[in-house]
DNA sequence: TGTTAGCAGTCACAACACGCGAGTGCTAAC
DNA sequence: GTTAGCACTCGCGTGTTGTGACTGCTAACA
């Protein structure tokens, strides 16, 4: 039994309407709903052949229908038709990102508020370390005695700072002369480079034939990895919680707080948001999700990157209910208007 | 009819089992768990006292007695005695305190952070932007063109920086003299001072005497400002938002809803937090919170300054039942981890 | 005068039965 | 292949009842 198209606009009706009722739907009210010219006992017969197939499925025995995962999956990828946002949605989610563009570190909080605030599902956005910048230029600056701080300035003109205290008190020369041999030692690696033990060595080398103390050596590096946060752990927003008690899928107490226990913990919302691989957006429906809170949970996720540099995720995060024509054009509008269509 | 030491017993009781139960506390459970050396008959007639005088309420006719709002007050102010948290927790709470003693960025974070974690509630910490940070040194580096990094060290030895652009392409001794003369301008000055005309106008000269383009002061003063974060809005941190659900008085959806609401709510957290004046811890009870949706809350608030240097607040939101004597513990261990007292 | 035992009265709450209405599956007719 | 009609199912809201946990009151007692 293959699903026609009689089957599948039903199959679509039968999905449009849950989205927007979160009731089963009962045959008579498609019949009724839908120009199909089908008698309400036609759909119901055509009901009880997607039931067997596994696209929906009757909570009870005199229920309506629900779809089911399958259904949602075969929606998603062959029915779903692009929507658009209103003028009014798109133009939020474009404003909010043009007003951080250049600010990367409020970029991706910003876009998840947004999006959060057009689709009204909790947002989720992480933000990349940034290990593979590239060193274009290091200065230090005396603070107090021994202390100084270090400004390291990427390829991509991002500037970031931090302070070090030196074995000696910092004299302006001495300053000066350790500004010149780290700029020229590490013009052009990326901070992961660091972590070689070729890199030190060589600095160590040339510390020495500068005449300066190699003992400097490691707290700079160890510096300059704090700076560019390495150790840092990434940084992780979630906007919209209370979104999620808006849905009747999670009136349930008990799915409502091991939902939020999963939306506070951030190793949780690491793994969570990580698309598995490519750079397309992503979709996971229901049981696709492993982890068992997110059982009744969609999940879509994009990867965020602009000229090769990946800035981080973003997700999405829904009942399987969700209104993924909705979702996906506000992801898309936002893409979009990050230049990266 | 006053409050004397046999009420005042018998109120601690009641809000001690009510704090740990949640459910109405009958004369009965009082007379058998507590070595009061009274019969349940002469407790109930207290009880019908204590509930004329306005400290406990019985939520139906045959239930046992729920302290009041006023009830909490007089405990908290009178009766209260001061808890000692376990080795284990307090050991958490300055750990957690003394990996971010000097990072201020998230120090204000991680002391949330361990206190929602041993208190179970819902902890907000905000963060003041540093206006009142005295400049020690400023400093500018060349990054590209016509664009520098500058770094500003303050008094207190935090390092902020971020990036100008400037009229002409910054040569290094363009940079080299903009930096002294900015340096010598303006160390001294609390940012807040910038604002002042007087400044600028003598910053203007400065520039002039030393052959500068003056219009350079009024993007390098904007930079300043944006570095040090007075118009960055303030950072807010809300944790363990999930906490509140595992109270039965926010069973019911809507009243958790709005709570949610509050707490993703940038500016009503900031109302919330701010503490309403002097340096003491402050309590406020249900009612006397004025919002409408934090009637059944009580808040815990403290101001965290470090050698007069104001870091931000913190708050401690529960429901009115929440156990004061543990949360004032916690707070007292983490500001003595500071070195507060 | 303060304390206490005893008892009637109140109320929330859980368990149960009941009826209603929404929906289905099946059958037979078109 | 489609449809009307009908019996059947099941969730849900409502009303009923019994039970247990309390209280307030009264009268007796130290």
């Amino acid at each position: 039994m293959g699903l026609n198209d009689r089957k599948m606009k039903i199959l679509a009706a039968i999905i449009k309407d849950y989205i927007a009722t979160a009731e089963p739907i009962a045959s008579r009210t498609i019949a009724k709903k839908y120009d199909f010219g089908l008698s309400s006992a036609t759909i119901r017969n055509e009901m009880s052949d997607l039931e067997e197939m596994g696209y929906v499925v009757a909570p009870h025995a005199s229920s309506g229908r629900i779809p089911s995962d399958k259904g949602y999956r075969l929606y998603v990828d062959q029915v779903m038709k692009k929507r658009k946002l209103s003028q009014e949605q798109q133009a939020l989610i474009v404003q909010a990102l043009q007003q951080e563009m250049g600010r990367m570190e409020t970029m991706m909080q910003e876009m998840a508020r947004a999006i959060a605030l057009v689709t009204n599902y909790t947002t989720i956005a992480t933000q990349q370390t940034a290990k593979r910048h590239i060193i274009k230029h290091i200065q230090l600056v005396p603070v107090e005695g021994a202390v100084v701080a270090m400004v390291i300035v990427t390829a991509e003109n991002q500037v970031r700072n931090c302070t070090v205290v030196l074995p000696v008190t910092a004299s302006p020369t001495l300053v000066s002369k350790v500004s010149k041999v780290l700029s020229g030692a590490l013009a052009g690696a990326t901070v992961e480079d660091l972590g070689n033990v070729m890199y030190i060595s060589m600095m160590r080398h040339q510390f020495g034939q500068a005449g300066l103390d190699t003992a400097m050596v490691e707290p700079l590096i160890n510096a300059i990895y704090s700076a560019m946060g390495i150790d840092e752990p990434q940084q992780v927003h979630t906007i919209g919680i209370k979104n999620i008690l808006e849905y009747p899928e999670f009136a349930d107490l008990d799915k409502a707080r091991a939902l939020m226990g999963v939306l506070e913990e951030k190793d949780e919302l690491l793994a969570l948001v990580a698309p598995s691989g490519g750079d397309k957006i992503q979709i996971t429906i229901g049981a696709e999700n492993n982890e068992l809170v997110l059982q009744d949970c969609s999940i879509i996720r994009a990867k965020i990157s602009i000229d090769q540099q990946f800035y981080g995720n973003i997700a999405i995060i829904g009942p399987t209910r969700m209104d993924y024509a909705q979702v996906m054009s506000a992801l898309q509008t936002a893409l979009t208007a990050l230049g990266l269509k």
